[in-house]
DNA sequence: CAATGTAGTCACCACCGGGTGACATTGCAA
DNA sequence: TTGCAATGTCACCCGGTGGTGACTACATTG
């Protein structure tokens, strides 16, 4: 067991920095790979190569570095993704239109996102520093385009846009989460893109019988 | 320090049955207490007053408990609690009022049972014989109500029945289970019974508008 | 080149989880 | 009453977790 001082090449040159940047990318790679349940300080110092006192002294716990994670990633569609496709200059197009056009770009942002599903899922269990952050962003996006949707459908008075829009996104926010896990939900096949075409569609056929001014038909 | 044998008077009878009711019993506390992720076999033996030992030779491990307190519980509404005020002989119920009637039940249904919400979040993040359990019972269920949905709106071939109720369904899922930790989605109070009556009211306007047949208006 | 603070390593602790083998006690049947 | 299988108790083992203190190795600065 002679263990001499050999000099391990694969030694990083001691940087700080680095090294925080690694802890943090291990964070991904672990939610990814193994889920939230085993997200913990031994796992995530295990797959950076790195002790895991690092995380305490960098970050102050598993705690810290789930938030500097969270404020560095890419988690939720910016309010650019979702717009994508709509016409903002108002009146040109029917506003159950853009409403189907931003639900679609929420379902392409989400399935795309496999790490904001984990989040999703998880947060239906624990609240933590990710679940957390996500839930604001979201909370605070989510008012926002549904209050510049419900000022378009002042001639709808009788639809309650914030519920309808919770409705769709939380039917969203579901299928796509679980379809980590399910293949089927109600008979639908909700791993791929026909079935979630058909929830699409359905989807605009709502928009536009709730949404459609009745003179614009 | 004497331990004489003081004949400890809560001794209950040795009777293999009662200890499997007990078993039983303190996994549905441990899961409502604690949740899931207290879910051990440790945690319930301790509620239970009971050596762990059992569990396995008794119920083979914690999935058999797990099982066995799935079939003994009343996680799942029943098809006539969903039906009850549906009327059944057809024709003089719009459907579009059965599916609102349904989906109200489920409502109700769901906020009712605190298990059944942990099970729902759950079954989110892991698969075991608890979530598996009520995934099958939801799955058969959920297909015999659409189809016969789908047999009673045949007059609108154009709306996909299965998606439809996907979408309710799931969305009703996602937000009673969320519930148990937040208080706003999409600035609805879905701890309320008022945010509740706001989403029951958009569900019953969707339903009249794509269900309703076009001459019964 | 020496000194010093920082980056990184290592060994260790207490705790808790699942799981098991050996033992004591009880009820019941022969 | 005796014997035995069923019931229940206890003491462990193993591995993993979060967390900490003491150490070494390095880079930079004077």
């Amino acid at each position: 067991m002679c263990h001499l001082l050999v000099t391990n090449d694969k030694r990083m040159a001691r940087n700080r920095q680095t090294t925080e940047q690694q802890l943090i990318a291990a964070t991904g790679r672990v939610l990814a790979q193994q889920g939230f349940g085993k997200l913990g300080v031994n796992a995530i110092a295990r797959e950076a190569r790195v002790d895991k006192v690092l995380i305490y002294r960098y970050f102050d716990g598993l705690s810290g570095l789930m938030r500097a994670y969270a404020e560095q990633g890419d988690f939720w569609p910016s309010a650019d993704e979702l717009l994508a496709g709509v016409d903002q200059v108002s009146g040109l197009q029917p506003i159950a239109q853009q409403f189907t056009t931003v639900m679609h770009n929420y379902v392409q942002a989400l399935r795309v996102r496999p790490l904001t599903l984990q989040i999703l899922s998880w947060e239906m269990v624990e609240r933590n520093e990710l679940t957390a952050y996500l839930e604001e962003v979201r909370e605070q996006q989510g008012l926002a385009l549904t209050g510049a949707l419900a000022a378009i459908a002042e001639h709808r008075p009788e639809v309650d846009v914030a519920a309808l829009a919770s409705l769709v996104s939380a039917a969203i926010n579901y299928l796509a989460a679980r379809s980590q896990h399910i293949k089927y939900f109600n008979g639908v096949d909700i791993t791929d893109d026909a079935g979630w075409q058909r929830l699409e569609r359905t989807i605009a056929q709502l928009a536009e019988a709730l949404l459609l001014s009745p003179d614009s038909v």
